[in-house]
DNA sequence: CTACCTTTGAAGATT
DNA sequence: AATCTTCAAAGGTAG
């Protein structure tokens, strides 16, 4: 189990995470006690890009008081954790502040809460096309409608929600293989809940239940494309059905995903492409959050453009309390975990120039001054987001 | 049709 | 060891 050890202090971001708080730095406080949106969409509406704190005000070094009681606190909160992550990652997952909270392992028993707990879903109703938080919803999270973006709590969950089952149990080889088409030798080593539960991170992108953002989506049973396998049709598990993270390879990303799987009726004339499918990188924290805040942000601001939303959840990202971070530092640590153990010798490397990058040109222009500008072509746009910046943004 | 944009974080690659 | 690069999601946009 690689990195388990270092997974504490790893998932609190502790060397980004920290330089980003600085931007943010005592103007956090304030920021996160009031709402966003009217911001944000002043904001992006004056400019779309007039988020650029990060350009114009270069990240402040670690040093920032901020940061460093970021650091303190996430330790504390992951002091316990990180005295037997080699033993078991996730074995405290239920104490302190995740009690509760729990990460629904999405798997046969947790068919997650939020499905159930609205009542339409139940775990084992094949009726149900495909229930998965739509984007935006982890099933790791904590399904709080009122999330925790605006300091919220939502730590508080039905007691059941204890995991157990999530924590990975080496000895059990069981079925995985019936589900999943785990690579040879990993296998034997993956229990089926560790399975299911990592199944819903890895989105199946345009799969045809995608629905239309609203702002209830983030409350109800978002289907979408998440598919729980155990919704799928009977004969589906049996068949293999591919781990959310396992894209088959064939151009096109939104296309290709599951559809196979989920939608026999349509694509008639698509051929089955016998391409190794392409496993997918887990998620990290940010990438969790939006997920979850990606539909309430657009359901708020009306915007679609994931490029302004995104500008947008990454300032709210900063603005969220510790705790709050904390919890999808904590869902990344164990989405890696569990990919660790469904892919085992899978490598980010693997997905490297599957997509064609031209900016890397951009990165490399950009690279010579900030830590990390991806504006390129868009630096006029930039230029005169600048200008907004120094008020809007600070 | 497809890369890009935009965000942060993780991890691989490079220096 | 430090720095750089790539890729995860996502949906509008531009070429």
């Amino acid at each position: 189990m690689p990195q388990m050890n270092s997974a504490g202090e790893d998932d609190l971001g502790a060397s980004d995470e920290m330089i980003s708080f600085k931007d943010e730095g005592d103007q956090e406080e304030k920021i996160r006690e009031s709402a966003f949106t009217e911001r944000d969409l002043a904001d992006l509406k004056s400019s779309l890009v007039n988020e650029s704190e990060v350009s114009s005000h270069p990240r402040v070094p670690e040093s920032h008081p901020e940061a460093m009681r970021r650091t303190q606190d996430a330790q504390l909160v992951y002091q316990d954790k990180l005295t037997d992550h080699m033993e078991d990652g996730v074995k405290h997952q239920d104490e302190g502040m995740y009690k509760g909270s729990g990460y629904p392992s999405y798997p046969f028993l947790m068919l997650s809460d939020p499905y159930l707990s609205n009542g339409s879903v139940s775990a084992l109703s094949s009726k149900v096309p495909v229930v998965q938080p739509s984007h935006g919803v982890h099933p790791l999270i904590p399904y709080n409608n009122e999330s925790f973006s605006h300091g919220s709590h939502s730590t508080h969950l039905p007691a059941d929600l204890n995991q157990k089952q999530g924590v990975h149990r080496p000895a059990q080889t069981a079925d995985i293989p019936t589900f999943y088409p785990l690579p040879s030798g990993g296998v034997g080593q993956i229990s089926p809940s560790v399975g299911w539960q990592s199944q819903p991170v890895y989105p199946i992108p345009s799969c045809g239940f995608r629905q239309p953002y609203s702002a209830t989506l983030s409350s109800g049973p978002s289907y979408s494309r998440f598919p729980h396998p155990l919704m799928l049709s009977p004969s589906m598990h049996t068949t293999g059905i591919p781990h959310p993270a396992i894209i088959p390879h064939s151009g096109n990303k939104d296309i290709d995903c599951y559809e196979r799987n989920m939608k026999p009726h349509s694509e008639p004339k698509r051929e089955r492409e016998p391409k190794k499918p392409t496993i997918k990188k887990p998620l990290n924290a940010f990438m969790l959050y939006m997920k979850e805040m990606r539909a309430k942000v657009i359901a708020e601001c009306t915007l679609k453009e994931s490029a302004a939303i995104n500008q947008i959840l990454g300032r709210r990202w900063h603005a969220l309390s510790r705790e709050e971070q904390s919890k999808y530092y904590e869902l990344a640590r164990k989405e890696r975990q569990l990919h660790m153990q469904l892919y085992p010798g899978w490598s980010a490397r693997d997905n490297y120039g599957k997509r064609k990058r031209r900016t890397r040109e951009k990165h490399q222009d950009s690279s010579s001054g900030g830590k990390r500008s991806a504006f390129g072509t868009y630096k006029e746009k930039d230029d005169v987001a600048a200008q907004f910046l120094p008020m809007e943004v600070l």
